[in-house]
DNA sequence: TCAAAAGTGTTACTGATACACCCATGT
DNA sequence: ACATGGGTGTATCAGTAACACTTTTGA
């Protein structure tokens, strides 16, 4: 027969090592001028306070709630844990190796892009930092894969999608614009064939405002916003190429 | 203070009610000739034996073992339901909406296809049974929007990838694959052009065998296989899209 | 007036499509 | 012989890339 304390210590068992629980992380991408000039990828990763891999930088994250949807369970973790509501959201991928944790996690992973103008919040922010993508430290977990991983899909998704405008401000110039797809494809667009294929594209709306200062002033665009930016998910109708 | 007693209650309580379980299924594809004669895509169902949704059909799967990998899980659960092994298997994505099923479940969905000469297997099962893709009858929970985002993603991956042949048994003529292609995209093909867009992508290759009885003989192919049919995730290293 | 970025025009190339045409076999 | 699908050749078109060129400003 089986004594009350056996019972509570198979629960607990349960609980702990025995069970699988559900994770939510996002990879958050923005673009950032480095000390040398030019635009980079970077990322914010948290500061773990907690074994394991205490000390080491992690992807922001946290445990889904019963209570909400994986999508609200990404935007109330990343709110959580950095402040920063980002502009695009989109699930990447469901991490599920056995030995991925010391204990049974599925990871459920998003990954965002976050306009130029809304980094300031996080940056006051204890235990968050931004790292250039490409200069990354050792992260917790397996989390530079993940890293690479949404990469991959970063730079993929913006090779036959116009969602690129989600790591820029209201209004900018196509320079601007140009220098993100730099940053994020690792090399140099000619001008003039970018401006064509952004024009022909229909997701940029110009305005009668120009950005002056250096050399002939270049004329500010907007989005936009009858192209859909935020992924709605696969339950939505949609057909976009994901 | 928190007593023994409410510690083991909450503890039940996480367990049943409260705890979001992982389940992982998967929404596998073959093409097979229909009464009419042409070729359309089609899957395998199983019937529900138990609430929810009990006496309805529902896509394969089951839940996650704590000792398996997500990948491990679907193949699993898709043998035990269906006796198949499926020539290409791709996590398609984690749905988890909270009303979704009575009970909190977190679902990760994979796609796969199966090639011709192996779908006999299932056949001999009680409650599996294949229905046309377009002509589905209602699924229990979300599966009928389930599948129809596998569509798309097969739809889709058709058109940059070459995994059509994952369809196909090891020699086939090139009106049988492009057959396999128009049941996919849903329009014919012209059979010059995709003659050479295939020959060309450097998948097939070409035997000394032909496929004789109507006509002029027919070429056979097989595909090479130095291209990867199964996806390894995102884990290992790869540079196609996805 | 000159450097440099904004913006326009032109050409070459590539892959997709449409379709005319020849080839080889069963009936 | 002829109908039919297998297989080849070729013209057209659209989108991309390369690059010469003009425009407009700050210094």
């Amino acid at each position: 027969m089986v004594t009350r304390t056996e019972l509570v210590s198979r629960d607990t068992a349960r609980d702990s090592a025995d069970a699988t629980r559900v994770a939510v992380s996002t990879v958050i991408f923005t673009v950032r001028r480095t000390a040398s000039g030019r635009a980079a990828v970077a990322l914010p990763v948290v500061r773990r306070t907690r074994d394991p891999y205490d000390g080491l930088w992690a992807l922001p994250g946290g445990w889904l709630d019963v209570t909400e949807s994986l999508d609200a369970a990404a935007s109330r973790t990343l709110a959580e844990t950095t402040g920063l509501a980002p502009s695009y959201l989109e699930q990447l991928y469901a991490f599920g190796a056995v030995d991925r944790s010391p204990t049974r996690v599925v990871s459920i992973v998003y990954w965002a892009l976050l306009r130029a103008d809304e980094v300031e919040a996080a940056d006051a922010l204890e235990n968050v930092t931004w790292f250039d993508a490409d200069a990354l430290p050792r992260l917790a977990f397996d989390h530079n894969e993940i890293v690479e991983y949404a990469l991959w899909r970063l730079r993929n998704k913006v090779g036959y999608s116009r969602i690129a405008h989600g790591l820029l401000a209201d209004e900018f110039t196509l320079a601007d614009l140009r220098e993100v797809y730099e940053a994020i494809l690792g090399r140099r667009l000619d001008p003039a064939n970018f401006r064509r294929q952004v024009e022909n594209s229909g997701t940029l709306l110009p305005t009668e405002r120009f950005r002056t200062g250096s050399h002939r002033p270049a004329r500010l665009y907007r989005y936009n916003q009858d192209v859909e930016l935020a992924d709605r998910g696969p339950l939505a109708s949609d057909d976009e190429p994901r």
